[in-house]
Order: C-alpha cells, then structure tokens, then sequence
DNA sequence: AAGTGGTCTAGACCACCGT
DNA sequence: CGGTGGTCTAGACCACTTG
C-alpha cells in the first residue's frame, strides 16, 4: 500500500488522514463489489493479505475485522474468510423481523402473485433516487408462516438492476428473495432501513390477510442499499400482528 | 492477570477457554458493575491497566475495543476511555426510536402523570422474573413532540431496586427516565428488546392521544436489561403514528 | 511538553480445520 | 500434518487534547 503517498496527507490540510487498515478495507468493499469474489467464497488469507499490500498481518486483521463486524465477510477459524451470502443462514442476517407469539422462528413462505414493470410514482422514485416514471419492477407477495398468511408486500426494485425478473423465477425454488437477487442478478443487499407505523388495513390488505377493513396492521416501508449505500429496493409491507410481534433488539 | 492458572484449563476438559483480554473485559464490567467508576468518569489509560493487569498494553486495547462496541464505555482520542451516561447524548445511545415524518429530530418532552407501588401481574412477574403479586413500581406518562401527545407509556419497575421513587422525582428536571435512573439509583439500563404490534386504541389510550376508540396504534413493549441481562423494566407504549413513524436501521 | 488513545510492525505461539 | 484464523507481546511512532 502506498504508505509515503498517504502519510503526508495528514499533514497537508484539506484530504482527510486514512490510516492504511482503511485503505485496504476500501480496497477489499471495492473489489467485493466487482465481484472479484462471489458471495460464499473464499478471500484470501490475511497472510497473503499482508504480503500483497506489503503490509503487517495486523492491519490486514484489523480491515477485515470491521468488514466482518458489518457483515460483509464472515470469519471461519481454521477454515478462512468468506464472502457472505444471503443463501447461508449462519453467515448474512435476515431482515424478516416477524416472530410467531408462542414458540420458535418457522420458516416462512414466499407467494409472489404478480411482477410487472411500471412506471414509478414520485413516492418511489424519490427513494430510489429516479426520475418520476422511471421504470422499476414492482412484485406483490404474501408471506406464510405455517399456513397461515401474515405478510402483504408490495416491492419496487430499479428496473435497470433487475431487467429480465419474471414471476416464474420469483416462484422457483425456496430460496429468498435476496438470495435470487444476489445469485441472479448479482446485486447484494448489505443495509436497509425501515419505518414502522400502525395503520387500518384497506380492502385488498384486508383481503390478502383475512380481516376485516379497517383491522389494525402493522406497516413496514422498508429501503434497502446495496453497496455504496445506493438505494436499490423499496417495500411496502402490511404485517397481521395478531398472532405475530416484529422483534427489534436496542443497543 | 492469571496466565498459567487459565491456560492449562483450555487444555482439560469441561472449562471453555477464556482468552486473557476477555478476563480482563470480564473484569472491567465487574468493576462497573460494583460501581468502581461511575457514569461519565474517565477509567484508568490503557498504559496504566496493561501494567496492573500485567499484560501488554494490546490486550488492554481489545477488552476496552470490545465494551465501546458494546456501548459500555466511549473512547475519546487524547482525553482518554470513559463510562458511558445517559445523561451525555453523545455517549450513550437512545432508545427512543420515534421520529416526526417531517424534519428533523426534536426533544421530547416526558409528562408521567401516576406513580404506584402495585402488586406484579402474570404477565409483568413473568417478563421481570418475579413472583406474581411481588410489588413493582407502576408509572404512566405521556410523550409529547413539539406540544403534540404521541406515546402513552405504562411502564413497570422492579420495586426492589428503585424504591423511593415518587412523581415528583420524576416530574422534576429535564432529564430522561434513564438518565434520572443511572443517577438517582446506581441502576444503567444496557440493552433492551422490543416487541411491536399494530393494535386498535381503547378508550384510556384513545383519550391521551386524542384520537378515536379503534384507531390503529403502535403496540411498543420494552424489556430493559441491566448489567448481567438482568431485566429491570418492563413498558407498555401506544404510539401515535400519524405524523410519526418508528425507525429501525437493519444490518 | 506530557499524557492519552490510534496505528503499525515483526514475530511468537495457540486453536481449529482439513487431509 | 500444513494452513487458517485467534491471541499476545514489546516497542515504535502518529494524532489529539490539555496545560
């Protein structure tokens, strides 16, 4: 790494000081985002690590420590470092917050029931950071857990990432959606944001969920980013809180 | 610190392997747990522990690394490692997820209104891990933003560690309930798990927040957790999500 | 100038995983 | 066994804060 051409940065006055551990975190997200290395594999090892960068095995360690604390790698002991993935439960986070009320996480089911492309409404363009009648994909999906229908989602994606998504693919398979996102498409969600609020259900809502109009349902907007924190996916979710409570944990 | 007393024990059989920067983290909680340093006090420089603890001042570095992810203590660069407070919004984080649609974040302005030593019901004994009818301190206060009354909050303590609390503390000064908890009586909320539902507003709930019986509310219940995943409160919290909305970053 | 945390090094050894 | 990450050391120097 380009320690002499760093270091008297910090002297001089406006470039803001990157210790080298950062610049070789920024090297290892940018590489990660080409996809020098697909999600699942192997990086190499903090020693040939060092030896590339001529560097210690200490700063390697220390970059790939933040990376692993935000989730984008995933350290194994004796085994190495890998790229996370959203197919491998125990390496990516789950974003679905939904719990049953009385015993354990269940796996859900996904039940997409259209997929076309529109044109955005200015709520969702101004999200994703389009031009009002840009196009983007919007999917209606019902979300199961044991039988029983919990989840309306209306989801938007930018049409330039996703072109060529079809409800066939969405059908196929068990996977999640993120995970086709990412082996599909190549695309990686590694953040998201949601807004919560409590809201009467409308008729379709009501409809797709079993019960009544007017019924109290838990609202869930959801933006999600791939790297470079760019917006990539924005979701209106109706959640049936009946038997069901979002979990969030503070701190 | 005891390295020949530990290392052997990684090497029998049943005691799990406790590398030596993780006795001293334990050691340090221990410390703040006793009250050793209280909130807002610098700790001891890396330096000094290493030496007292006989280890490198490395070590040191990862046990304090670890308790400022956790949010326990804050490092501040040439000052030196503090406890973190409640009272110091910069330190320590907030619980309060509730934001305006509209602007920025505006300081809330807490309202409590009752203050009882009742007998726990099921549900509270159970959460709080006491004996039904053990005594709890209940509270009830409303949450305003810029004038407008958004949350109802039915909170209960345990009774044993937060004895001697009147309305009047509590209507007293501009601090929050954390705040006034840490200071007043030695006890540091730490972590907290929170429950949401979508719910319809009884008449109670209904008449603090002005709005109409039946009217979907947010359903927030918060478990807070001292030192040693010890819960000590327990609340029940009916927001108003009209102009309001409930932020989670996931990820 | 002195004291603190922040970065970096070079090397040792341990724990874990596969072959 | 060899290769990986995990722990620990001793020491150097940098960046920030305060007196």
């Amino acid at each position: 790494m380009n320690r002499e051409a760093n270091r008297p940065a910090a002297r001089s006055a406006a470039p803001t000081f990157s210790p080298l551990y950062r610049q070789i975190k920024d090297f290892l997200i940018a590489s990660l985002e080409q996809g020098e290395w697909g999600p699942g594999d192997a990086i190499p090892s903090e020693g040939e690590l060092a030896q590339r960068f001529n560097v210690s095995q200490g700063t390697v360690r220390k970059a790939i420590d933040e990376m692993a604390a935000e989730n984008l790698l995933v350290r194994r002991q004796g085994k190495g470092t890998f790229v996370s993935t959203h197919s491998d439960p125990r390496s990516f986070y789950r974003f679905l917050r939904l719990l049953p009320d009385d015993g354990v996480a269940v796996q859900s089911v996904s039940n997409p029931f259209l997929c076309e492309t529109v044109p955005a409404s200015p709520e969702v363009a101004g999200v994703l950071g389009l031009q009002p009648a840009d196009p983007v994909i919007h999917v209606k999906r019902l979300l199961s857990f044991s039988g029983q229908t919990v989840v309306f989602d209306q989801i938007y994606l930018l049409a330039e990432l996703f072109s060529g998504l079809t409800l066939e693919a969405l059908r196929a398979g068990e996977r999640s959606l993120y995970s086709l996102f990412e082996s599909d498409f190549g695309v990686r969600m590694i953040n998201a944001e949601e807004h919560l609020r409590a809201v009467a259900a409308d008729a379709e809502s009501a409809g797709h969920l079993g019960v009544a109009v007017g019924a109290p349902l838990l609202l869930v907007e959801r933006t999600a980013y791939t790297y470079g924190n760019k917006p990539v996916e924005w979701r209106r979710g109706l959640y049936c809180t009946e038997k069901h409570y979002y979990r969030n944990d503070l701190g």
